[in-house]
DNA sequence: CATGAATGAGCTTTCATTCAT
DNA sequence: CATGAATGAAAGCTCATTCAT
C-alpha cells in the first residue's frame, strides 16, 4: 500500500457508508468509485483491493479508539471510574463515527481475520482495559476478577452489541441511554443488593 | 422451499463450517456442493440460493437457543437464577454447535438483515431476557433496571463477544471459563464492594 | 478440461484463424467466443483459458502429424525413401491445416514451453526421425550421422520454417516446390559432387 | 524514437531475458523497468512501447548478424567453404547473444510482422546466402539447386530450430555439435552415397 | 424427483499510456 | 531532460442460476 494523500484519504470516507449499508463483498469497487469519486484505477494504485481500503478505514478509527482509550486510561482517578470513561469513550467515538462503526461491526468475523485490525483491537482496547482492572484490584476500585482477559472481552461486547443494534437499526446513537444500561450492568451488576 | 429430507438436511451441517469460515459471499454454492456432495442443481431444487441455506441452518439452531432459554426461564427459581441459566445455556449451544454460532456471528450484520433471523434473535433471546429482568425486580432478586431492552442486550453482547473470540480463534469453548468471567461481571459487577 | 463434446469441438476449429493471425495473446477470448458461437463462459466451462484452447486444437493437429508420420515410417521400403515420405507427410498436414500449423510455429516458443505440446512434437516426430536415421545406416541407404538428435531438429526446423514463410504470406503452401527445395537440401546436400 | 543513450542501451540488455523467457505481449512495461532500472517513463520517453524497445534489441543483434554473414560471404574462397562459414557465423551470434535470440525465434511469428524486422532478416540472411547459392553453381563448388530462395529458408530453419531447442532447453549451445550436424544434413546430405 | 450441462451478467484486476513538474 | 503520479480502457474469469432430461 503507497502512502495514500491527504487529499484521497478525505475523499474516502464517503466508502465507509457504503461498506456499513452493504458489507464488504456486497460493495463493489465501481460503488466506492462512484461514492468517493475517485477512479478505479486509481483506489488500485494505491490499495490492493476493497479489503485494504477497509482495513485503511478501520485503522483510522481505531486509532482514535485507541486515543480516547488511552486518555480514559490516563488519568489519576481510580480505575472504576476509568474504567467507566472507557466505556463512554469507546460509545463516542462510536457515535462519532457511525458509519465505520457498523462496518467494523457488520464485518466483525471478516475483520478478526485481518490481523492489522485483530490486532489494532486488541492494543486499543483489551489490553488497557485487563490493565485497568488489575489497577483496580490494587486501588481497591474494583473487585478481584479470576480472568481479567475474558472480563475485558465481556465488557467490549456489553457496549458494542448494545450500540450495534441502534446503529443497525438506523437511528443515531443514544450515547447516554446505552452507556447507563451497560455501566448499570457491567459496574453494579444485575442481582439485587 | 421445498420440505428438505431429514436426509439432505444432514448433510448440510458440513456448510456450517465453509460459512462460519468464509463468509456468507466467500462461500460459494458449488463449495456447498462439494462439502455436502449434494449436487449444484439439488441444492437450488430445495433452496432459493445460499442465503436460504444460511438461514436454513441457522433457524435450526436459534430453535436450539430459544428451547434451552425457554427450559431456563420456566423454572420457579429466583430470576437471577433463572437468567445465570440461561447464560449458561447461550454458552452450551455454542458450544455444541460452534460452526453455525461462528456463522452467525460472522455474518451479524448481514443476519440482521435476514428478517426471518433477526426476529427470532428476538424472541428466542431478548425477549424472554427482558421479562425476566422485570420478574426479577419483582421477587426481589435483580436490581431494578431503568431500560431493560438495552441491558438485555448488553448481556447478550457479552457473552457472544467473549464466546466468539475463543470459536474465530479456532480453539474449543471454555463453557466454565467464560461462563464464570460473564457472570461475575454481569451478575455482580465489577466495582468493589 | 473436460471433454469437450464433438460438436463443440467442430466450431473450434474457426479459432485456429485467429490464433494465427494474431497470436496467442492478442486473440480474446471475446474474439474465439464471436468466431466460434461458443458462449465465453462455456468456453470456461471445457478449458481453462486460451491457452488451453490452444493446446486443444495443436494436440489435434500433432495427431494428425504422428498419424501420416507413422504411416510414412512404417512402409519397407528404405529408410532414405521413407524419410522423403515423412518430409513430404509433414507438409502435406501442414497444408491441410494452415491455420493450426500458423498459430503452431506462430507461437512456436510459447507451444514449446506447454509440456504437452513439447512432448507430443518429440514423439510425433523427433523420436521417428530419430529411429529412421539409424535404421538408414543399418539398411544402407542413409549417411551415418553423429548425432541423430540433432540431426532430427535440423531436418525439421528446414521444413517448416520453409513453410512458415509461404504460410505467414498469405499464400498456399506449394507442397511440391518447397519439398523439392527441402529433400534436395537434406537429402543430397548443397555440396557438388 | 530519440537517440538512445548508450548509458541507457546498455541497461536494455537485461530486457532481452524478459523478452526470452516469457514472449512479447506476457513481459509486462514494468517488468522491463525493474529490470533494466529504468523508470517506466522514461522507456516511454524514448520509446513508443515494448514492441519498440524489443525492435531496438532485434536490430541490434541482426546487424551483428548481418555483419558476420558479411565478413563470411566476402572471403575469395570456395562458395561452399563460405556457406559453411555464414552457418558456423550464425551460431557463433546465436551462442553470443542467447537472450536476444531466443526472443527473436520465440516471437518469430510475431517479429515477422514487424516490418523493419523482416527486411532485416531478408537483408542479412536470405539475401546473402540466396546469392552464395548461385556463386556456388558459377565456381562449382556447390550444386545447381531449381529454388535457391526456399534453399536459402531451409538453411536458415535447419540452423535456426537446432539452436533454438538448445536455447529454450535452458542449457549453453554446443555450437561445434550443432554445427556438424547441421552442415553434415545440409552440405553433404543424408543419403548414402 | 434429481441433476449434468450450459450460460448471462458483471466484477476485479491489470496495464499501457499520459502529463505536470 | 527525466519521471512520479494518475487513469482510461479493456479483458479474463467467476458464479449464481436455469432447464432439458
Amino acid at each position: 500500500m503507497r502512502t495514500v494523500p491527504t487529499h484521497t484519504a478525505a475523499k474516502l470516507a464517503a466508502a465507509a457508508e457504503l461498506f456499513a449499508d452493504h458489507g464488504l463483498d456486497q460493495t463493489k469497487i465501481e460503488d466506492i468509485a462512484a461514492a468517493t469519486d475517485i477512479p478505479k484505477a486509481t483506489l488500485y494504485y494505491y490499495f490492493a483491493g476493497k479489503e485494504d481500503i477497509l482495513a485503511f478505514l478501520l485503522h483510522d478509527t481505531l486509532g482514535r479508539v485507541a486515543d480516547e482509550v488511552a486518555i480514559a486510561v490516563q488519568s489519576d482517578r481510580p480505575a472504576a471510574d476509568r474504567l467507566v470513561a472507557v466505556i463512554k469513550a469507546q460509545l463516542r467515538v462510536m457515535a462519532e463515527r457511525p458509519a465505520v462503526c457498523r462496518a467494523l461491526v457488520g464485518d466483525l468475523g471478516r475483520a478478526g481475520r485481518i490481523p492489522a485490525i485483530a490486532a489494532m483491537i486488541h492494543s486499543a482496547y483489551y489490553q488497557p482495559v485487563e490493565a485497568l482492572l488489575l489497577e483496580g484490584c490494587a486501588d481497591g476500585s474494583l473487585a478481584e476478577v479470576a480472568d481479567p482477559a475474558s472480563v475485558a472481552m465481556a465488557v467490549f461486547g456489553a457496549v458494542t452489541i448494545s450500540a450495534l443494534s441502534y446503529l443497525v437499526a438506523g437511528g443515531p446513537l443514544d450515547e447516554d441511554r446505552i452507556g447507563q444500561a451497560v455501566i448499570a450492568t457491567v459496574m453494579h451488576g444485575l442481582r439485587a443488593r
